[in-house]
DNA sequence: GAGTTTGAAACT
DNA sequence: CAGTTTCAAACTC
């Protein structure tokens, strides 16, 4: 796997470094480390990137100018790098400071351009932004549409990466919403002739990872060992790791993934795959030794036309994360799972295996196919991965690192060619084992859920132990809602009987999650039938493409903003009951709903009335927790202030418990249960019954405190 | 908790 | 596309 060079990595957002990572940088940068790189085994290919969680800054993206543009040097022998950074605005002095220390670029006050980057035998090329104010990479299109056709059978219209025989070409991403297209042919097969028909021969996609991971070590026989301390310092600041695409390595078979060509239309293909064994270049070495990086790997997909494509790349926890959004879908995040090959380059001694086993970084697993293939048309992408991820992300790598997902090693060949009906955010990874490659279809909750769910086990295989682990995932904002919420909000567990959790009734499935903690019977929904899943979400895509999506949307101009994108068709429930979509999703109906006798309408007295219902009922609540708190916390404010005189061995209670304070906030309690008996037009002998059991249970925490605080005086008297 | 009602999903 | 059946959640008792 190729590894960015440090002075790329001083060019990623600051994003996806933690602040130890930025400080590494600007340390590092401050020894003048630039020659670091060309003895590093490690390469970067840019990609397409928007951290921007801030706002103000995402308007200040800049692109590169395309060839069209006359960008510099994009057509350039493949040895050269042109970054062209241009700040309007906030400065982003990291990024800048990189820029001045790692690079040869030429730097002006706001903006850098013309740098080249070499590490290794490793050479990138092609023009491509940076915005400082917006912490953008972003690969422009290297030539208009129609160009971009020719280019494929010319190098120069590619960011090449060239190392030991291998060429990694790099279709970037222009504002025309061209797909990127990492690709890295055999590197027995010519460049041209690769890219010369991709109808002939498939193209080989290989997803760029990036990223790095903290507390990584060295693996033996890494070129790792060979880096310099000051490489290892500057290495701990960022890392950009590029996975291969296609793994041609002598010893193994290579893991191609197909993609259809229709990928291409508006949809953003993200392939990694590891360099192999045999490749010069060992993934593992710029990780090995970041030590402090907090790697992050999210892609935002934007959408065809116009669209921005942003590469979010969130911190993770560990290297083989990537995570993709797709705004407008549910699924909004994918965890890229590492397969491995039997022939790996991962060396079996314990250090390596250990690091794979404590979650530290081993972005070591080699032959590992990674696919995201966002599926949703892309719309305009607004969604960011906001810096406060960092936190969270950190967060949660310390408690789960170390679990692993193992994947079934199941091929699943009659769906894995059309990967368009695959739900948006799909994660498609490879199964672990031979040259064969199986697929788990993980829609993006199922990627936190999987954290969590039983089938997460910590991986013994020695085969797993580098690659096909499960990694953190971060979670990124979903819908201006954030994951972390969503994902941690308990779900109603399913009681499904009949369907195996595999259609649409079932609430889990529908929402793109696995069962876990439900009352189904005989379910499918999880990873130990991920062939029935597969099978069956992409029956449910055949029949409505927009299965998996949201089902309450933005509605039009005037309307509400949030309505059923079908509609409702209740008839008898007056569209005021849960049985209803809409009321439901707590929203009226609209227009497109088909509802008969609808009452949930905006000037509905019925609905009015429920609504002021549940409203008291919800101050009632409130209400109720109050007076409950209050006594509670009077009680305990009283078992501070006084001292109630215990006989030893007495049975009696301190009487001084019952105090003003205390009789009121019972007498509150008393009176909030009679209002709501009251407004819930209760019988007087329930109303009656309901304040007792209130009063009854004042009395028992007034006893209850009176007792614990008899022990304990008690206990201070002993 | 069992039975009923309801409407979306699935099927024809 | 409409009618019917299946299904699981919501609801009632």
């Amino acid at each position: 796997m190729d590894v960015v060079s440090p002075e790329l990595n001083s060019l990623l957002p600051d994003e996806i470094m933690d602040t130890e990572a930025i400080e590494d940088i600007s340390d590092s940068q401050a020894h003048g480390t630039n020659t670091q790189s060309k003895t590093t085994n490690e390469t970067t290919v840019p990609m397409e990137t928007d951290t921007s969680s801030n706002v103000s800054s995402a308007e200040n993206t800049l692109v590169a100018p395309t060839s069209k543009d006359s960008s510099p040097s994009s057509s350039s022998a493949g040895n050269q790098i042109t970054i062209s950074v241009s700040s309007t605005t906030s400065s982003l002095p990291i990024l800048k400071q990189s820029l001045a220390t790692s690079t040869t670029s030429t730097k002006t006050t706001n903006s850098v351009s013309g740098t080249t980057v070499s590490t290794g035998g490793l050479k990138l090329s092609g023009p491509f932004t940076i915005s400082a104010a917006n912490h953008q990479i972003i690969l422009n299109k290297v030539a208009t549409a129609q160009a971009s056709e020719a280019s494929k059978s010319s190098a120069t219209c590619h960011q090449v990466i060239k190392q030991e025989g291998q060429k990694l070409l790099v279709t970037a991403i222009g504002k025309s919403g061209s797909p990127i297209v990492l690709q890295l042919p055999n590197s027995k097969a010519p460049v041209g002739q690769t890219s010369a028909d991709p109808k002939i021969q498939t193209p080989q996609f290989k997803v760029v990872t990036i990223g790095g991971r903290p507390e990584l070590k060295p693996l033996v026989g890494c070129t790792t060992n060979q880096m310099t301390a000051l490489q290892t310092q500057q290495l701990k600041a960022v890392q950009v790791t590029v996975v291969s695409v296609a793994s041609p390595t002598s010893s193994a078979p290579p893991k191609t993934v197909t993609l259809p060509v229709n990928l291409a239309l508006g949809q953003q293909i993200l392939a990694v795959q590891q360099s192999t064994s045999a490749s010069p270049v060992k993934v593992v070495s710029s990780q090995a030794t970041a030590q402090n990086i907090k790697p992050v790997q999210s892609v935002a997909v934007g959408g065809v036309s116009g669209s921005h494509f942003k590469t979010i790349i969130p911190l993770a926890t560990q290297p083989n994360v990537q995570q993709i959004q797709v705004p407008g879908s549910r699924f909004h995040y994918v965890r890229l799972v590492t397969a491995t090959t039997a022939s790996s380059t991962v060396q079996p001694s314990g250090p390596s295996t250990n690091s794979v086993q404590t979650a530290k970084p081993m972005m070591v697993s080699t032959g590992a196919v990674r696919m995201s293939v966002p599926i949703v048309p892309a719309q305009s992408v607004k969604q960011v991965a906001p810096k406060p991820l960092t936190t969270a992300v950190q967060g949660v790598s310390t408690s789960q690192t170390q679990q692993r997902l193992i994947m079934p090693a199941t091929p699943l060949p009659q769906i894995q060619p059309n990967f368009t009906n695959l739900p948006p955010g799909t994660v498609l990874a490879p199964a672990p084992g031979g040259g064969n490659v199986g697929y788990a279809v993980v829609p993006a909750q199922y990627v936190t859920q999987l954290q969590q769910s039983p089938f997460v086990t910590l991986a013994n295989n020695s085969s797993f132990s580098a690659s096909s682990g499960v990694q953190t995932q971060a979670r990124l904002p979903v819908n201006g809602v954030s994951t972390t919420e969503s994902t941690s909000r308990p779900r109603k567990p399913c009681n499904c009987t009949k369907s195996q959790c595999l259609k649409l009734y079932c609430d889990c499935f529908a929402n793109g999650e696995f069962c876990n903690n439900c009352n189904c019977n005989n379910c499918f929904n999880n990873l130990e039938h991920e062939t029935e899943r597969l099978k069956a979400i992409k029956t449910c895509l055949d029949r409505n493409p927009e299965a998996f999506k949201p089902k309450i949307g933005k509605g039009k101009e005037g309307e509400s903003d949030r309505r059923h994108s079908k509609g409702c068709n209740c008839k008898r429930s007056g569209c005021l009951k849960n049985y209803c979509e809409c009321y439901e999703a707590k929203i009226m109906c609209s227009s497109i709903c088909k509802c008969i006798g609808c009452k949930n309408f905006e000037e509905s007295p019925e609905r009015k009335t429920l609504m002021h219902l549940a409203d008291a009922a919800e101050v009632r609540v409130q209400q109720q927790t109050a007076a409950k708190t209050k006594l509670s916390s009077q009680i305990s404010d009283l078992l501070m202030r006084t001292t109630p005189v215990i006989p030893t061995g007495g049975g009696r209670l301190p009487y001084t418990f019952v105090t003003k304070e205390v009789l009121e906030a019972t007498c509150e309690c008393l009176l909030e249960r009679a209002k709501c008996s009251e407004q819930t037009l209760q019988p007087q002998a329930e109303a009656e019954r309901m304040i007792l059991e209130e009063f009854g249970h004042c009395l028992m925490s007034i006893i209850n405190s009176a007792g614990k605080a008899k022990v304990d005086c008690a206990s201070i008297n002993c």
